[in-house]
DNA sequence: GCGATCAGCT
DNA sequence: CACAGCTGATCGC
């Protein structure tokens, strides 16, 4: 039997028998990995991975073909192969200018999950689509190595292909063409999928694959529609409508007695979401000028939030509950339970063992049914929320996803370290996430937040964002890592610094010169004297000319500590100066080529550790000696020698002598501390206060009582 | 068994 | 102690 005809005779499922059951003999023969209820996206590809869309549809004949099929074939060939996720900056340019993109610069969500698809396709040939796009638009051959694959394996009218291809895909004098943004479609059903959001595609592909039965003839994809799918399609209608539903919240209003106004929310559009950040000034700016009922909304709106942090337990029906939109309407329904006078189910709260609420009835709003009822949802709404977490002025919360709460749905992540993602999963349904873009990169790769989630912020562009202004710059940390200018209407600008490392580049940034700061939320890491480490640069110096010292004997192992993401340079300076390649997992490398590092970087990373004797490893590995003696264990046979660097501003504590690195020796094993650091030293933030001159300061670590609180600051001022 | 949270550790 | 992130225990589903 043929892997076709396997697929073919999968056996039809329901959909909600796929979602929750156990995998099925058949997958397993299918030799898919195993599926748990439900199936990840990757499974999906594998599974998906299998069909063509048509035997009749190939790359060489694109251009005879109808759009509709055209782009079946490209959606379909997505999923068939493996997943990079990733799009090349260069590449992203090139179908910016090619692809009709989004009016709105700042939402490129939309056209971010379309164009995804052509990184899909990118990424498993070396005949890339991407070379083929770009030397396409620039008139030169492929990138790097891909110019002779590219000839010899498609003729000259690939590109022209590729161009019948976009003009199909983006023509907008046809059906399905929505302002200028493309259209994607169930790869096996052929139905418009555009509207819905990475999970609910997942969940309908996986209908659909579920539901394939022997082709029928007629059916282009030989995929015959089941029943259940009608039933998605139906509800999916309601959701993809671009009508706003309004009901759950004209409900809502009926039952707080102020049925009166339902007009004005039916012509405001304010839906469920809408509601939830609803301000008192917003009821003005809508009519609702009276104050008892003005008063009502905001209180019941009040009652709301407080609602959030008690928990209860959902209703659930699988039989009835088959997409996010149902999903949604469940859970909104529930939702209106929190007000009085308007219970209709028994409100059950219950504690987790360390007495802590659990937020089990998620008001989730996008995340599928499954997860809102087997996934715990993290108990933000019991945690009072740090100072350093809101931006006065604003309704914005700064890497405060430990305090996911409903009243805000305007989230910044500063950066991908875990002590400022923490609390965010792949749930994650409080509204945007506001980062730069290796930041969302990396929260896309590493948690799975989908892209229409993620907002990228541009560097050095001021935009607008609720009413607010907002312009980020790097915060040389980490790769990704921004400091955030706010500037409210209120006119107190409030600047954020994340984690950051006070730069020449910063100081010679003119919005920070010319916008009075009233409010500096500063990454008080090593604001205390005693932390007065060297540059980076004496560092990396440092460390350079210790493995020229220790490189006497050749059998000996460098090892280069260094975070998720973090410390690159150090390695990279280590590889460039001395040139010679440096060993990186294949995980290490897949993070690394987030970072849009250039390739005179990139050229110093292999990931074979036979080619190399300088191996990046994880900072935590190389703490102690203990772990240290595995490592030279498992090397035995190759080095006799273990140098390890680990690269730590902490190097430079109390009682610590001041240096840009102490040695330490046990046996064949040595170990460099180095106080390399991408958080300001003492002196660096006693400069960077000094040069903002803010009129309050807000330390955000360390900041657990006004007493140390007071310190800090006394001591940045001093 | 999976995923999330937390304490403990480096 | 922190940094950033791992391990293992525990919990709910």
């Amino acid at each position: 039997m043929s892997e076709d005809d396997d697929f073919q005779t999968t056996p039809c499922l329901p959909l909600t028998a796929s979602l929750n059951q156990k995998p099925t003999s058949r997958r397993k023969h299918n030799s898919s990995p195993a599926i748990s209820s439900p199936p990840t996206f990757t499974q999906t590809i594998h599974s998906a991975k299998k069909r063509r869309p048509s035997p009749d549809v190939t790359e060489n004949n694109l251009a005879i073909l109808s759009r509709k099929q055209c782009k079946t074939f490209v959606h379909a060939e997505a999923f068939r192969r493996t997943d990079p996720d990733l799009i090349s900056p260069k590449l992203m340019d090139t179908l910016n200018e090619r692809l009709p993109s989004n009016s709105d610069t700042a939402s490129c969500n939309f056209t971010w999950a379309d164009k995804k698809v052509y990184a899909y396709l990118d990424a498993v040939d070396s005949y890339s689509m991407e070379s083929r796009l770009l030397s396409s638009s620039t008139g030169e051959g492929g990138e790097g190595g891909c110019d002779g694959l590219f000839d010899n394996e498609v003729d000259g009218e690939s590109s022209t292909q590729l161009d019948v291809l976009l003009r199909l895909c983006s023509d907008p004098d046809t059906d399905n063409f929505d302002h200028g943004c493309l259209v994607v479609e169930c790869p096996l059903c052929g139905l418009d999928i555009s509207d819905l959001n990475d999970e609910s595609r997942q969940l309908h592909t996986n209908a659909c694959l579920d539901k394939c039965d022997t082709p029928t003839g007629n059916s282009p994809h030989g995929c015959r529609r089941p029943q259940i799918l009608e039933q998605v399609t139906e509800k999916s209608s309601v959701s993809t409508s671009k009508q706003v539903d309004v009901a759950p919240v004209i409900e809502w209003l009926h039952s707080l007695g102020l049925g009166k106004y339902e007009d004005t929310f039916v012509k405001e559009e304010i839906d469920w979401d809408t509601l939830q950040w609803l301000t008192e000034e917003d009821l003005i700016s809508i009519g609702i000028n009276a104050l008892g009922p003005r008063r009502k909304i905001v209180r019941a709106l009040s009652e709301f939030r407080k609602g959030v942090d008690q928990s209860s337990k959902m209703e659930t029906d699988d039989s009835k509950h088959t997409t996010d939109r149902t999903n949604n309407l469940a859970v909104n329904r529930l939702i209106t339970d929190y007000f009085a006078g308007s219970s209709i189910h028994e409100k059950k709260s219950f504690r987790n063992s360390r007495g802590q609420s659990m937020m089990e009835k998620s008001q989730s709003n996008s995340a599928p049914l499954w997860a809102v009822r087997k996934k715990r949802v993290p108990d933000g709404g019991t945690k009072t929320i740090p100072l350093w977490c809101c931006i006065p002025g604003t309704p914005f919360r700064v890497d405060a996803f430990r305090y996911l709460r409903r009243d805000c749905s305007h989230w910044f992540l500063t950066h991908f370290h875990a002590d400022h993602y923490q609390g965010l999963t792949k749930y994650f349904s409080y509204g945007k996430i506001y980062c730069s873009l290796i930041t969302a990169k990396l929260v896309n790769l590493k948690i799975g937040i989908p892209w229409d989630k993620l907002q990228v912020l541009p560097l050095n562009q001021k935009i607008s964002i609720a009413g607010v202004d907002v312009t980020v710059f790097d915060a040389n940390h980490c790769p990704g890592a921004i400091i955030i200018l706010f500037e409210p209407l209120n006119s107190k600008a409030v600047l954020h610094t994340g984690d950051f490392r006070f730069s020449e580049e910063m100081a010679n940034i003119d919005a920070l010169h010319t916008c009075p700061i009233h409010t500096l939320i500063i990454d008080t890491t090593y604001c205390d004297p005693q932390y007065d480490f060297p540059k980076q640069e004496a560092v990396i110096q440092f460390v350079i000319e210790a493995i020229q010292a220790e490189s006497f004997n050749p059998r000996t192992l460098f090892l280069i500590g260094c975070y998720t993401i973090g410390k690159e340079r150090l390695f990279l300076e280590v590889a460039r100066v001395l040139h010679t390649k440096v060993y990186v997992t294949a995980a290490k490398l897949r993070v690394l080529k987030c970072l849009g590092l250039p390739e005179e970087d990139m050229q110093w990373l292999t990931t074979r550790e036979q080619e190399s004797h300088i191996h990046v490893a994880p900072l935590w590995t190389l703490a102690s000696f203990k772990r240290l003696k595995q490592i030279s264990s498992q090397y035995s046979d190759r080095f006799s020698l273990i140098v390890a660097f680990s690269p730590t501003g902490w190097t430079f504590g109390k009682g610590k002598k001041k240096s840009t690195g102490r040695r330490w020796q046990q046996g064949t094993i040595i170990r460099y501390e180095v106080p390399y650091s991408e958080h300001c030293s003492f002196t660096e933030l006693k400069e960077f206060v000094k040069f903002l001159s803010p009129l309050n300061i807000i330390p955000s670590v360390n900041n657990h009582e006004q007493k140390s609180s007071n310190a800090m600051i006394a001591l940045l001022t001093s």
